[in-house]
DNA sequence: AAAGAAATCAACCGCATCTTC
DNA sequence: CGAAGATGCGGTTGATTTCTT
């Protein structure tokens, strides 16, 4: 993959980040003794009194690496380059074949856990999957190839009806740990044997190959209604891949649908106002504006961080989320990560549909955007390809209490499809009553959990997904109050 | 051949968790 | 039990190489 070497005396000597606030040294970099901490590229020389160091006291007390080896390197930076490049296990060379397709496995699973990926791939360190990884789907969007192979997104979905078949959602089940979860859609490894990855080459057609009504046949076809197809992007502006790539994922689980613009970008058609809808349509359109940066941040069920701290203006002391806005609410902490409930189909789409009907209640005056009945968000993806209206079904629903008795906050926890990971920094959550700071505020919503959203139920015999709509339909009641009710 | 874009990779940073005291 | 230190993890950055025009 890489003609470049790692570590070593073969290790570019000039490469790295340097700092301006510790020392760098040029030339042997024989940097030793007490003093400034060294950074950037490691030397050989540092390598070699690392190596000893190791041999003499072991892994592990990085920290005494500069007190008993004179080394002046921090020990974080000690651990990093012995497990990156200095351990005798270390595989060297480009992933294999097997490796590749082990880890688009892995990551079908575990999402951006680099390090139980290595764990998994002896050998192997984090850091080189994690940038195999971004290459990969780099390289995958660009040539707007779906990131996981088919048989990827068979074999969760079969994953997911075999554990609907087994019983019936439990708390206990929504409170497993994050690897009892994925274990849910565990692929076997020999399922991945038909798989080689062949760099470049899709092995399917692309989006952008197949007419509209190729798509509506395929959506037919559960077992590859949600096969993820990667935008193309206009070479000259690209979002990072992996934004556009969970967006796709957001977008192609929810109601909405890829649907190529006149370039042969990727947007949703669903929001045709793209304005103000940005963040759900996996608008990667380079023809359209490119709204405030969407980081990629994995909202997996194992993640219950993202449940902490990054959710800005929703604090536990407020019952509810502020009335003031449904993007502050959609932002709102899960009160449990949605892949804790891996058989759970109404979890499927209500963000979208939160959000969709946020929009539409907040803003839109343009009927022509509402929806048009749907009996399922399988014909609602359907009508989507089409670029038909659609109605999701919860607009149809009358029931004037959930049936589960919950409280609009607890419906927009417990229902809020896939984990939305945190954002960066407070400001990404702030939610703005203006049209823009809408808009900014949804593409702050981050979708990096690909089997999450693959995982929800979405998979053809979603039959439950509409008859929680209510629920739904509540929420916004109670949150938009005569708003949403005159809107209905 | 040159320039710019893209790819690659090592390493840093911040944060979370674990361990020790 | 809490503080401090150690360790681990994931995201990001930036230098260099490679590719493309």
């Amino acid at each position: 993959m890489s003609s470049m070497t790692s570590g070593g005396d073969t290790r570019k000597i000039s490469k790295g980040r340097q700092s301006s606030s510790l020392v760098e040294e040029d030339g042997d970099g024989e940097n030793v003794g007490e003093g400034p901490l060294k950074k950037g590229p490691w030397t050989s020389a540092e390598d070699a009194i690392l190596i000893e160091y190791v041999k003499k006291h072991g892994q592990g007390n990085w920290n005494a690496v500069q007190k008993y080896s004179g080394l002046a390197r921090c020990g974080k930076s000690c651990r990093l380059r012995w497990a990156n490049h200095l351990r005798p296990d270390l595989k060297k060379g480009a992933f294999t074949a097997e490796e590749e397709s082990r880890i688009i496995e892995l990551h079908s699973k575990m999402g951006n856990k680099w390090a139980r990926m290595a764990a998994e791939l002896p050998g192997r360190t984090d850091n080189e999957i994690k940038n195999y990884w971004n290459t990969r789907i780099k390289r995958m969007q660009r040539a707007g190839l779906p990131i996981y192979p088919d048989e990827v997104y068979q074999r969760i979905h079969n994953a997911n009806q075999e554990s609907q078949n087994v019983g019936t959602l439990t708390n206990e089940a929504s409170q497993h740990d994050d690897l009892s979860q994925t274990d849910n859609f565990d692929i076997q490894d020999g399922e991945f044997k038909n798989f080689k990855f062949c760099p470049g080459l899709s092995h399917g057609p692309s989006i952008f190959d197949m007419p509209q009504s190729s798509l509506f046949e395929q959506s037919s076809d559960t077992s590859h209604t949600y096969n993820i197809l990667f935008p193309t992007m206009h070479p000259s502006k690209r979002r990072r891949e992996s934004e556009i790539l969970y967006n796709s994922f957001d977008s192609c689980t929810s109601n909405a649908v890829p649907v190529l613009d006149p370039y042969g970008n990727y947007n949703c058609e669903r929001f045709s106002d793209h304005n103000s809808h940005a963040a759900l349509n996996g608008n990667a359109s380079s023809s359209g504006p490119i709204f405030g940066s969407m980081k990629l941040e994995l909202p997996s069920l194992q993640y219950p961080e993202t449940q902490h701290g990054s959710w800005g203006m929703y604090t536990p002391t407020s019952p509810l989320p502020s009335l003031e806005s449904v993007d502050t609410l959609i932002q709102s902490p899960l009160v449990e990560p949605i892949l804790s409930d891996p058989v759970s189909p109404q979890s499927c789409g209500l963000l979208e549909a939160i959000v969709y009907n946020s929009n539409t209640l907040k803003g839109s005056r343009n009927d022509s955007l509402l929806p048009e009945t749907t009996d399922t968000p399988y014909q609602a993806i359907n009508n989507s390809i089409l670029n038909l209206p659609f109605k999701t079904e919860w607009d149809e629903q009358e029931e004037p209490n959930s049936s589960l008795g919950q409280s609009a906050a607890s419906v927009l926890t417990d229902y809020t499809p896939v984990s939305i990971s945190s954002v960066d920094g407070p400001q990404s959550v702030e939610t703005t009553q203006d049209s823009s700071g809408k808009k900014e505020n949804l593409n702050q919503i981050e979708f990096t959990r690909p089997d999450a959203l693959l995982d929800l139920g979405w998979f053809g015999n979603n039959t439950e997904y509409g008859s929680d709509q209510s629920v739904l339909k509540d929420a916004l009641s109670a949150l938009l109050g005569e708003d949403f009710q005159g809107e209905q």
